[in-house]
DNA sequence: CTCGATTGAGAAAACGGTTTCTCATACCAA
DNA sequence: TTGGTATGAGAAACCGTTTTCTCAATCGAG
């Protein structure tokens, strides 16, 4: 058992001292690389394990020409997208021994700026973007950077990679259940209109409706991301004649105000209407009567591929750039 | 202008060759020690202006025996409550230089392990502990680190620094609110009785309700974190003759199902009753109807001082041991 | 004019590793 | 024996900075 003496760490030389070679042989004996009798290389070995000898990053990473430290840059403060995506990256990184800078930049360019200057500084061997919107970018332009560059959640440009939800294959799921639960006549409440995936998801959900014999779509109503405007878009399609009897949401705080809406009406949920959301953000869609079924975009999925395709750009090796569009999944609750 | 060869980056030979010194004096000329005639120290800095010389972190860290790194490990996989702290402890430390390994490690000791282990080999100068809850442990024991360690949002050792939210300051300042309504009859309904947060909070309503003349306790009711509770608590409180006219709530969640209730009773809020939550998390205060006054914990700030407090400790500088609280702010709306 | 003090700048070592050579030794066949 | 070839290990250079020490040149005082 070795024991650890606050600031007096043990380095190679101690490690070939020891073992009465040169720190050439000691290196190379650690490394899996040189010649070297085997005896000499498990003696080396068993008394660095002995020592506890931990390599300086800092050393290797001079020689070595790589960190394995890459920059994660955010604009989200609030992390309900972020946080899983973060997760996700730094759990895909760590077995590959890649420690991950967090970068909170808000909407400030010249705070984004000093973050990437820094980062660039320390050496990173890449750097991740991520957001809270699919279709802004970062405050800050990472298109000349010296070390590639991964967007996840965020808009990047052409001719880099950008890992985002597949919104549209998501919300025909959430269509498609319905449907498969027997409504006939689906409405989409949805969030306002300058966000990308709102027409991700209208599409998809239009679409899946104009192929399925029967099915009738009783349109999009655009609106904010709130239950406010779930309460809102309910009285709105109560008002009419003909109601809708499933209805799709653009995100669960959405559905949660329509489902309160429906409840309030003496409106059965899902006795006479079916309500699906998007975005499983469980402590919504748990606490919603009943529970919400959901989309989940599967977001530290999502982290973890943005961190392996950045590893594997940094190593050289082939990886399709473009945008790629990772796979929701349904999450059948009551509702 | 100087243009970027991707990984061609100058170094302070290339300063020193076209300053015509050498790198000593080039060296001590940006970094405004040794001695020097003005004259060549300002043409060193220009020259290394006009070359875009960024210094390399990782050499400057092998010889200062300091990164200006510091790793933040957190348990906390949903981020209501981490990531407000991690984005204070980003953008307090960004000025001065440090960035931040961002290291999630769920419940899991191992994964917990291996994090502790890519930092101190990254040569962190200093470590930070966060998680969701304020009295429970992260999964791996930083009492022996050769680094500083802060404890934010989370239990520390006795001997440590541990850095949390003034709860009792802040439920007392929530019921003399509800008091200053005009409010006599205090309930408070809060979360489970294994939280520590959970006594401090219900103690200081206790303790202002004891101390105002007038006041009377109507108890306090233990449950989970959810609306759902909230909902429980209400037909609890209004199954008795006598009911409260000002509830605190241990969280937002609570207070949302408390006003949803009462609402659904035809009680008014804030008209017949008054309500006052815990956390200030905004996407649930300010959805209720009416949006809640609630206690905002200054989580950001928390962070920041987390790593100012750590950088001092870095850099030997006198430092308070022990548990700081630091304030909440009651944010009024209008329940 | 001389001598000690000050000034300005560079040589070299250090930080903790990795890697490329070089080289002595042992080995084998001729 | 000789000569060529593996083999095992070390010397030294290097990565990009910082820092200590040394030293020549200049300066002011006596």
């Amino acid at each position: 058992m070795s024991v650890m003496v606050p600031g007096e760490r043990v380095t190679i030389y101690d490690v070939a001292e020891a073992a009465r070679v040169s720190t050439a042989t000691a290196s190379k004996a650690l490394n899996d690389s040189g010649r070297m009798a085997v005896e000499t290389r498990a003696r080396i070995k068993r008394v660095a394990q002995e020592l506890g000898f931990r390599p300086n990053s800092l050393a290797q990473s001079l020689t070595r020409k790589r960190s394995f430290t890459v920059g994660l840059l955010t604009n989200d403060s609030y992390g309900r997208f972020t946080l899983p995506v973060m997760a996700g990256i730094s759990e895909g990184l760590i077995d590959h021994g890649v420690s991950v800078f967090l970068c909170a930049v808000g909407d400030k360019p010249e705070l984004a700026q000093v973050h990437v200057e820094a980062m660039l500084d320390k050496r990173v061997d890449g750097i991740i973007a991520t957001g809270k919107r699919v279709d802004r970018p970062l405050p800050v332009d990472l298109s000349r950077m010296p070390v590639p560059v991964v967007y996840a959640l965020t808009a990047g440009p052409e001719e880099g990679l950008t890992i985002l939800p597949d919104d549209r294959q998501g919300a025909g799921e959430a269509v498609r259940h319905l449907l498969a639960q027997g409504r006939r006549r689906i409405a989409h409440i949805t969030g306002p209109r300058d966000f990308e995936v709102v027409h991700e998801r209208a599409l998809a959900c239009a679409q899946v409706l104009a192929e399925t014999a029967g099915a009738s779509d009783a349109g999009a109503l655009y609106g904010s991301w709130s239950e406010h405007w779930g309460h809102e878009a309910v009285a709105e399609l109560w008002s009419q004649a003909q109601r809708p009897d499933g209805i799709f949401c653009g995100n669960d705080q959405i559905a949660r105000g329509v489902v309160d809406a429906l409840r309030e009406r003496g409106v059965s949920v899902p006795g006479d209407v079916s309500v699906v959301g998007f975005d499983n953000w469980e402590i919504v869609a748990k606490e919603t009567r009943p529970p919400l079924t959901t989309v989940d975009m599967n977001l530290k999925e999502l982290g973890r591929q943005a961190g392996l395709a950045l590893v594997r750009l940094v190593t050289g090796e082939p990886v399709d750039k473009g945008i790629w569009r990772l796979p929701c999944s349904l999450i059948v609750r009551s509702s």
